[in-house]
Formats: structure tokens, sequence, C-alpha cells
DNA sequence: GCTATATATTTGCTATAGCAAGTATTTGGT
DNA sequence: ACCAAATACTTGCTATAGCAAATATATAGC
């Protein structure tokens, strides 16, 4: 991987690698934890977690996915039994997702091994670092963000 | 996106949304540029405009991809006339993949946009910023690589 | 030279991802 | 109250991603 070329910051790749091997050690961890979930449902898991009730756009929102994308993992998570759909009362183009007990004992069960792996993941890196690590990231993100 | 949780740091969903926001501009560009080609492809093309006639694992290895991946996107890339595959004469369970002519065209078509998109995702942030990006992004993956 | 093992690639399966088009419902303007 | 535009969601399409099993070829150990 070249680091610098012609002045220009090569970003994309190291950020990717990272990416892909954050996301093969979850998944190898959920698989030896023995619970059938993948990243992604993990993720609007944890979101129903600390909200419940969310609607489908509210969950795409906050895990910068797709409404698409959600549409399809809720389909999963519900299959799975972790949450269930019910339409809004108020607005009856909107679902309204909730954590089933299955889905909150999921979560309960997966997340010390969550607290683990992003402790293992940032072993070696300081506070400091971590300030770092934030700016940088939301200032790529906001460079493009705010050119659309 | 909540920073801190129990002294454990988040470091993952940060990472995930930058990744897709840097996927969805370059995408964009090559639209824009009028060339029918994906990151993904474009990340195979760059790689053999460097090193041409690399096989499928070593174009695997250097794009952190999996090789069934791999075959897929070259499977493309060769349909679009990007590359051309002929079988190694020394080891014949291998391909040598090669850019053609138009993949070479395409390359350098490509080129200066992807430049441009580096510097511009890069705004804002520091030589010093890219060692701590560098470094961080290194550790993170060390940090699970190592454990493999 | 043979056989067990390793390597390179493909294919099938499932999941994530984004775009675009379609449906249903709601909202805003008049 | 009515209609156009916006919003919430789904579905079809294509691409990326990883795992596992299958095939073909190469290599090591004997």
């Amino acid at each position: 991987m070249t680091t610098h070329q012609n002045g220009t910051k090569i970003f994309g790749s190291h950020i990717d690698r990272t990416m892909k091997i954050i996301r093969q050690h979850y998944m190898q961890a959920f698989r030896d934890l023995g619970v059938d979930i993948t990243t992604e449902q993990w993720v609007i898991v944890d979101s129903l977690f600390h909200q419940d009730g969310q609607s489908q756009t509210e969950l795409a929102d906050g895990s910068f996915k797709n409404m698409a994308t959600v549409s399809r993992i809720i389909d999963l998570t519900c299959q799975k039994g972790f949450t269930e759909r019910f339409r809004s009362e108020s607005d009856k183009r909107r679902y309204r997702v909730f954590l089933t007990k299955k889905g909150k004992e999921v979560y309960h069960k997966i997340k010390p091994t969550v607290d683990q792996l992003r402790q293992k993941g940032w072993k070696g890196l300081s506070d400091e670092d971590y300030d770092d690590f934030l700016r940088i990231m939301n200032t790529i993100f906001s460079n493009f963000k705010e050119a659309e």
C-alpha cells in the first residue's frame, strides 16, 4: 500500500481494509458466541435497544444505511425473531420497529463481546488518538457530505 | 453517534460511514465522467496499471479482497473489455490478468479525478494528521490481524 | 513415481449496498 | 375539499463480500 503519491493522500484503501477486518472479527465473534446475527443486523438491534420503536427511516439515518437496505435487514431480523414491525397509528406509511424479548436477550448476550472487541481494536491507542481519529474521520466525511 | 460509552472507544461506525460516503462520491464521479466502472473495479484496474499481469490471488492480497470476490470483479472487467485473462505458462492453475488498451485509456481518463477526490477528502487536514491517520488505522488493523 | 497436501480459481449461497421505479399515505397550497 | 408534491416503504436489478465446497494443478515426502 503506497502511502504518498505526488502529494495526494491515499486514505480510502486504509479505511477499507480496516473496516473489512473489523467486520470479519465481529462476524467471527458472533459465530463463536453461537448467535445467528450479522454485523449489520447487530447495528440495528443495538440502535433499537437504545431507542425502541424507531421507524425504518430513522434507523437508516442513524446507521448511515440506505432505506432499501434497512428494509431488507429488518426483514431478516423479523424472520429471526429479534424484531417486530407495527404500522404507526399516527402515520400509516411508517412502521415502528421494536425489539422482541428474544432481541433483547441477544443484545445482552452480545454486548460484552462487542465491548471486548472495541477494547481489543483500540489497544495501543490513547484518548488523544481518539480525538484525532474522530476529527479526521469527521473531516473526511464532511468534506464529501458538504459537497452534496 | 455516541462517542464514548463506559470508556470503550467506538470506531467502527465512524469508519463505516466515512467509507460509505467515499465510495458514493467515487461512484458519482465515475458516472459524471461517463465511465462505466465501479469503485472496486477501479481498484483492480489501478493495481494492474502499476503492476500488470498479476494473478488473481495477488490482486486479492493487494486489495484486501476475497479470492471469490476478485474472481467475479475480473469477470466484469473482462466483460467490459478493461482486462484480459491468460493462464500462466509456469503454473497452469493461475491466471495472469492484463490491462487492455481500453483498460489503460480508462485509467488515464479516471486518474485525475481520483486525485481530485483525494485532495477534496483530505481538505483541512495536515501531513501530521496523515501520519496519525496511518498509525491509527494500521494499529486497529494489526490489533485484529495479529490475533488471527 | 505416488500419494497426500497445498494452492489457484470457480461456483453456490446468503447478506449488504445503492439506484430507480412503484405503491401508499400524508402534507401544503389554493 | 382537492390536487400536486413530499414522504415511507418495498421490490427489482446489479455489484460487492465472505464462506464453503468443488475442480484442477503443483509440490513434498517417501
